[in-house]
DNA sequence: GCAGCGTATCAACGCCGCGTCGGGATTGTC
DNA sequence: GACAATCCCGACGCGGCGTTGATACGCTGC
C-alpha cells in the first residue's frame, strides 16, 4: 500500500536501469520458483523507472498515467493498484531524493572554525551535488510544488532543515566573532538559501538568464560569504 | 482566432523580444482601426478582470474556461472568440504587469554615486511594490511559467532586463572605485535578481520557509549591498 | 427597406485524461 | 479443493478542452 500523505519506503534499488519498456510483462512460463510476491515490487519500481526516465523529457504534467503504466507494462487502471494518482509517484521520486539530501547535510557545517570558506563550499558543493546528480527529479519537485500540497509539504521540509542548518552556523560564527552582528541568522539564511534553489533551478532548466552550472560555486560562495561575514575571506 | 485584443494584446511576439508589447499605453488612442464594437471590448476585460479575480483565491489551474466565461457572462464557446485559451488571459494579464514594471526600471541606477545604499533601496522598494500591488498575478506568472513556453519567455525578458541593468550599475560602481572587482557582474546580477524572485515569491504564497513582507527589503538589501561592496555601508 | 457583411453568441460534438467498478486470472495456504 | 490474497484489465462516467455550424444582431450602402 503507498501512502502518500507520509514519507514512505521507496525501494532501494536504484532505478537508473532504465532498461526498457514494455517488458515487465515477459511470460517466462511458470518455471522456477520465486515468482509470485517479487513481481509487484518489480512493478511498483518498474513505475517509478519509468516516471524518471520520462521525466528527463518531459514536465509532470506532460506524462500521464497511460505512459507510466505502459512505461512498466500494465494497464492503466493496473497502475491505480500500486499508486493513488501520478502526482504520487512523483511525490515518492522526490522523497527519495529529499532522503539522500537530508544524508549528506548532516554534520557539513560542524567545524566552520578550521577553514570558514573551505566548509561553507563543501555544504554548497554537497547540495549541488545530491540535486545535480537527478536534476530531472528536482525539476519535477519544483513544478509539482505549485499544484501538489503534499509536494509543497514535503519540499518546505527541506528547506526548512537547511535554513535551521544554516542559521545555526551563522549564528556559532558570530558567536566566536568570526561574523559580524546583522540581520537575524535566520532570515539571512532563508534569503541565501532560497537564492542557491532559484539559481540551481534556473540553471538546470536552462531559462533564460542562468549560470552555467559549472560555476555556481564560483558565484554564489562569495554571496553567501559577504553575507555572512562581510568579506569573502574570512579568518 | 483574433488577436488577443487591442488593449495589451499579447501577440504571438516571438519568443526574447525585450518584454513585450503592451502598448496599451494609449487607452484613448487606439481608433486607427475599423470602430471596434465596445460591447466586445467590454466583454473581454470583463474575461481579465475575473481572471484577476479569480486568481486571489485559485491557482491558474484550478480556474476553468468555464469559470472566466461565466464570470464574464457569456458561454464556454463564446469565450473563444476572445482568447485563444486561458492561458492566453493569464498572459495578457501578467503581460500588463510586466509593462508597468518596465517602466519603473527606468532609470532607478543611474545616480548611484550620490548615495549607494539609497539609491539601491529605492530600486529594491520599487520592484517589491509593482509585484505585491498585484500579488495573484506574480503568482500565477511564476506558477504557468512551468507550463508555458510563452510565458517563460516573457518573465526571462523581464528577469533579463533587470539583470542587464544590475550588472551594468555594478560594473559602473567598480569603475568609479566604489565596488571591489569580483565574480563577473553580470553572474552576480544574475544571483541577486534570481534570489529576490525565490524569495518575493515565497513571501507572497507564505510557503514554509519565507521572510515575511515587511522585513524583505532590511534583509535582502544587506546581502545586496555586501555582496557588491563588501561592506554594507557603501562611501 | 433590403441585401450583405462583419460581429457576437451558443448548443452540440469529439477528444482526452482521470479515477472507479466489478469481474477474472494466478498463486499460496490450509 | 476451497479460500484468500494478490494482480490485472475492459468498460464506464466525469469533467475539461477546443471546434463546428447555425444562428442573431447590428451597421453600411444602395
Amino acid at each position: 500500500m503507498i501512502s502518500v500523505g507520509g514519507a514512505f519506503i521507496v525501494p532501494l534499488m536504484s532505478p537508473q536501469g532504465s532498461g526498457a519498456a514494455a517488458d515487465a510483462a515477459a511470460p517466462a512460463a511458470g518455471r522456477g520458483r520465486r515468482a509470485p510476491r517479487v513481481s509487484g515490487e518489480e512493478r511498483e519500481s518498474a513505475i517509478l523507472a519509468t516516471a524518471e526516465r520520462l521525466l528527463e523529457e518531459r514536465s509532470p504534467q506532460q506524462i500521464s498515467v497511460d505512459d507510466l503504466a505502459r512505461g512498466a507494462g500494465i494497464s492503466r487502471p493496473s497502475f491505480y493498484f500500486y499508486f493513488p494518482s501520478k502526482e504520487a509517484v512523483f511525490l515518492a521520486l522526490i522523497d527519495r531524493l529529499v532522503a539522500q539530501a537530508d544524508e549528506g547535510r548532516e554534520q557539513l557545517l560542524e567545524h566552520l572554525a578550521e577553514d570558514p570558506a573551505a566548509r561553507w563550499r563543501e555544504a554548497l558543493e554537497t547540495i549541488f551535488g545530491v540535486f545535480g546528480a537527478h536534476r530531472a527529479v528536482s525539476l519535477a519537485g519544483a513544478e509539482i510544488r505549485a499544484v501538489s500540497p503534499e509536494a509543497r509539504a514535503l519540499w518546505s521540509g527541506v528547506m526548512e532543515q537547511w535554513v535551521a542548518d544554516t542559521a545555526a552556523a551563522i549564528e556559532a560564527e558570530r558567536a566566536r566573532g568570526a561574523a559580524p552582528a546583522g540581520v537575524p541568522a535566520r532570515d539571512l539564511a532563508v534569503a541565501l538559501v532560497s537564492m542557491n534553489e532559484r539559481v540551481l533551478y534556473a540553471s538546470f532548466t536552462g531559462e533564460a538568464p542562468a549560470l552555467a552550472e559549472e560555476r555556481l560555486l564560483e558565484v554564489l560562495l562569495p554571496i553567501w560569504l559577504s553575507a555572512i561575514y562581510g568579506t569573502t575571506e574570512p579568518g
